[in-house]
DNA sequence: ATCGCAACGTAC
DNA sequence: GACGTACGTTGCGATC
């Protein structure tokens, strides 16, 4: 332990930035006051004097004024854009913030944050000090010494002599000539044209020095690079120059004037409490509290590699009785993937991490895979011992591969997260121990390596593999013993009730994955690519030219441009070319009919007909897709790798896609959909005496709202009535607007308003339902559910008015349709139940939000109808009826 | 080569 | 700008 003082000096203006563009989430004070940079930087300060109990501290800051590298080079940092509007309200604020911390901040007029430092740690190295830049710039590299190191705080990363070598593959003193040669694009300093860091460094170690390679310039060997370099010689100069850092800048006062007292609490409690920083705040009490400070977790993680540490293990995790779990493999999708390690732990900073498929030269000696899973099945399958996992639906279906069938699955943090707060918010572990704990993981990508080559975890060193694995496990323990409190009441109830047991069914639906017949989607492949190629010889033809038709931004060419059509609405970049303006087009030209064509042919292919075969699996002929549940901020469940709740019905071609999902062998499939299901829970919530007597009476809906809004009888009622009405009672649930509806029929506006006048004027309760989900979420801050699922809209006090309306129609939209989700969720829970209760054969494989599918023996077609009917719906009493309709077919299309 | 975003389109 | 919730493909510019 060296008993030298501690200087840390923290690069200011690097870390304001990086706070404002590293915290994604968008603070705000209620006034709208963006916070986010603040807080970032906050969380970075508090750090280093936590952690790093610094002697001496100070934090430098850019010159607001141009510098001499601007006088040097009128380019230097030509291309950075102005700072955006949020962030550059936040900048007055930081100097009064450090003051508060009673931490000595330095600004000199014409000097950049880089210079102020590196002339303070030259001048305090040689002083006897232990100098610490915190900074993640790779200029302040060239100030690494001895004595001078530089900590990464977002990264948790130190940098000493051996790192920066091998960054730059030089000594840090020569990192300004690399740098000179490659440049930096960042600060728009030129070096050497086509140099990039490889080429530099090798120079540079070749040559010792810029000024050394010119004057060696012919021991240049490859021709091409001594040209670059003979032509930009004077640009590699001045860039040299450019990044150098001033180190004998003339400073006022001393290194005494940067010793660290303790923070102004009460400057700090006022600054936080402005900017509403409510957990600071709170942690500024407790700190307050004299004696109380509790010591910082000191992690031990271990690698199991003996039998006797593991029994040790296994005594460990039934005396808990709870433990929390997390699986390293070879794979992401977790219905392929097999076991490379298990960690474990049951208390905060201890885990322990138990190698099993490693394989690289060298590697030690592992447990046996099937001796270790032998010890722990018994464990893992024990009801009464519970475990917590982070997204443990995937740890659950890889084990099932192992034969192991985990039971007594009490907490997921991942599912915790999401029901405190479904949406504005990542559930993955990393952001999770940021927010929760203040802690920075390990990441992934670390540990397997950088993008160019990155490895299996099977190949990670044991070591390294310990570190990243058992902290996972760590962090599941600690956000558990953090979440499980915060998770109470309502919240409790749905979780504990609803999405815990849902857990195992929707891992049983991936795990047995749907039949798909692939012969059949080779041959309409084959099909819709003639179609598609006719198509495209007449789209050249009639434009004139050949060019990519998938590219928007060539078709608007060849539309607007070249045939001098109209343009009817504006993208980000350019001209719309999307539907609804090819449709418009269509009436005066005969491209946009054609394109249409080619586009709906386009993406059927491309995504459902050759995509989806690369997502079968080759042994079993099906597809596994996954259902998160912690994704859609209303309470649905989604699905991906391959989305099976998106594939096509509406077209003929579409249709035909639908025959592609089979049920294997004998076995037909069930399609059970509730009818209706957002407008009758709609009916439901709000009471509306019209619309539930809609419902109780069997009525069809569509029809219904048109002959109220014509004024007709079902009977003398046309088609595109009730094709109007049945956009405005869709249009109803998503909070729709005249001006929308106007364009969804392509009728005036002034018509649309008076639909929906009509609408509110019979289905009147529908409209103050609305009025008052609105007004109660803009009190409690939240929506509600059925199930009470909450879902928080602070946009609802938006200043905005775009932004406040929008979320007043999300407010509308997520009780009606995260209700709809409850209860199919419910009815999904309560099915697996009685299919297992009664032994059946036939198994639930997709949720399609209000459609579940079955696949059966045909010898069950009976008892599963009358099955699934009842389950779903009854699986709650409603002030309406839930009516189910069920198919039964070969294929998802004969059965739906 | 790889990444991230925009535009588009499919479902409920 | 104007109607909610998702995911995947393609193009394309930025980055390495």
């Amino acid at each position: 332990m060296s008993k030298a003082k501690s200087l840390y000096l923290i690069d200011g203006s690097s870390y304001i930035f990086r706070a404002y563009f590293g915290i994604r989430q968008f603070l705000s004070t209620s006034k709208g006051f963006p916070t986010n940079a603040l807080y970032g930087f906050i969380n970075m300060l508090q750090k280093v004097v936590k952690d790093e109990k610094p002697d001496y501290l100070t934090v430098a800051f850019d010159s607001k004024e141009k510098t001499f590298r601007h006088k040097m080079y009128t380019d230097y940092k030509a291309n950075r854009e102005a700072p955006p509007e949020d962030l550059a309200k936040q900048f007055p604020y930081f100097e009064p913030l450090v003051q508060a911390y009673n931490i000595h901040g330095v600004r000199v007029p014409g000097f950049e944050a880089d210079d102020i430092i590196g002339t303070l740690a030259k001048k305090a190295a040689k002083a006897g000090f232990r100098v610490v830049i915190v900074s993640g710039d790779k200029d302040m590299m060239q100030l690494i010494g001895p004595d001078i190191r530089m900590l990464d705080t977002m990264k948790n990363k130190w940098f000493g002599v051996e790192e920066v070598e091998e960054k730059f593959g030089v000594t840090p003193d020569r990192v300004i000539d690399v740098m000179g040669l490659m440049g930096d694009s960042s600060d728009h300093i030129p070096g050497v044209k086509g140099v990039g860091p490889k080429t530099a460094s090798e120079l540079i170690r070749k040559f010792g020095s810029i000024k050394e390679l010119y004057e060696r310039i012919d021991e240049v060997d490859k021709a091409k690079l001594k040209e670059k370099l003979v032509q930009d010689k004077e640009m590699a100069l001045l860039s040299r120059q450019l990044v150098t850092i001033d180190t004998s800048m003339e400073l006022e006062g001393d290194l005494e004037d940067l010793k660290f007292k303790s923070p102004d609490n009460v400057e700090l409690r006022k600054l936080f409490s402005e900017f509403e920083f409510s957990s600071l705040l709170g942690e500024l009490e407790e700190s307050s509290d004299p004696g109380e400070s509790s010591p910082k977790v000191e992690s031990r993680y271990e690698a199991i590699l003996t039998e006797t540490d593991l029994e040790r293990w296994i005594k460990q995790l039934k005396k808990a009785k709870i433990f929390a779990i997390d699986l390293e493999t070879t794979s992401l999708h977790p219905v392929q993937a097999r076991v490379v390690g298990i960690s474990l732990s049951c208390e905060e900073g201890v885990a322990c991490y138990i190698p099993l498929a490693h394989r690289y030269l060298g590697v030690p000696d592992q447990l046996n895979l099937d001796l270790v899973l032998q010890k722990l099945k018994p464990l893992l399958e024990d009801p009464q011992l519970k475990k917590v996992g982070q997204n443990i639906k995937y740890d659950l279906i890889v084990l099932r591969n192992e034969g192991i069938n985990l039971q007594g699955v009490a907490f997921d943090t991942m599912l915790a997260s999401y029901i405190l707060t479904p949406s504005g918010r990542r559930h993955n572990m990393d952001d999770l121990a940021r927010d929760y704990l203040d802690h920075t993981t390990i990441k992934y990508k670390e540990v397997v390596g950088t993008a160019s080559k990155e490895i299996g975890f099977d190949e990670v060193d044991v070591e390294r593999a310990t570190e990243y694995a058992a902290e996972d496990a760590d962090i599941t323990w600690r956000l558990y013993e953090k979440l499980s409190p915060l998770l109470n009441g309502d919240d409790l109830k749905l979780f504990q009730e609803l999405e815990l047991p849902l857990i195992e069914v929707l891992a049983e639906m991936e795990i047995h994955g749907m039949k798909l017949d692939k012969s059949h989607l080779q041959n309409l492949s084959k099909i819709i690519q003639k179609k598609i190629e006719e198509h495209v010889k007449q789209i050249y033809s009639i434009a004139g030219e050949e060019f990519n038709i998938n590219s928007p931004k060539q078709l608007s060419v060849i539309l607007f441009e070249k045939l001098g059509l109209p343009t009817v609405k504006k993208t980000k970049s350019g001209y719309s070319t999307d539907i609804s303006v090819l449709e418009q087009l269509a009436a005066e030209h005969e491209l946009p009919d054609v394109v249409l064509a080619y586009r709906q042919l386009g993406k059927l292919k491309s995504t459902y007909v050759d995509a989806l075969q690369e997502d079968i699996f080759s042994k079993t002929g099906r597809v596994h897709t996954s259902f998160n549940q912690t994704v859609a901020a209303t309470g649905r469940l989604s699905s991906s790798n391959p989305n099976l709740q998106n594939i096509p019905i509406r077209t003929e071609m579409g249709r035909e896609i639908r025959k592609a999902f089979i049920a294997e062998g004998d076995n037909h499939l069930l399609s059970a959909d509730y009818s209706q299901v957002e407008l009758r829970v709609l009916a439901h919530l709000s009471e509306d005496e019209a619309l539930m007597d809609a419902f109780q009476m069997g009525e069809d809906i569509h029809t219904r709202t048109a002959c109220e809004i014509f004024g007709t009888s079902p009977d003398r009622l046309d088609a595109e009535a009730r094709r109007m009405a049945k956009a405005v009672n869709f249009g109803i649930v998503y909070g729709l607007s005249a001006f929308g509806l106007s364009r969804q029929l392509k009728i005036f506006p002034k018509d649309a308003k008076k639909f929906i006048d009509q609408y509110f004027a019979i289905y009147k309760n529908v409209k103050v339902y609305m009025e008052e989900t609105v007004a109660q979420a803009r009190e409690t801050g939240y929506t509600m559910t059925i199930m009470n699922r909450k879902r928080y809209l602070p946009d609802l006090k938006s200043q905005n008015r775009q932004v406040r309306e929008s979320a007043e129609r999300v407010a509308i939209n997520s009780p009606v349709q995260g209700s709809a989700a409850d209860l199919i969720k419910l009815a999904m829970i309560q099915l697996a139940k009685k299919i297992s209760k009664k032994k059946l054969k036939s198994r639930m494989i997709l949720q399609v939000h209000d459609e579940l599918v079955f696949e059966c023996p045909e010898e069950e077609e009976q008892e599963m109808r009358a099955l699934v009917k009842q389950e779903m719906e009854q699986v709650l009493p409603l002030k309406v009826p839930l009516v189910v309709d069920i198919g039964w077919g070969k294929n998802w299309n004969t059965a739906h």
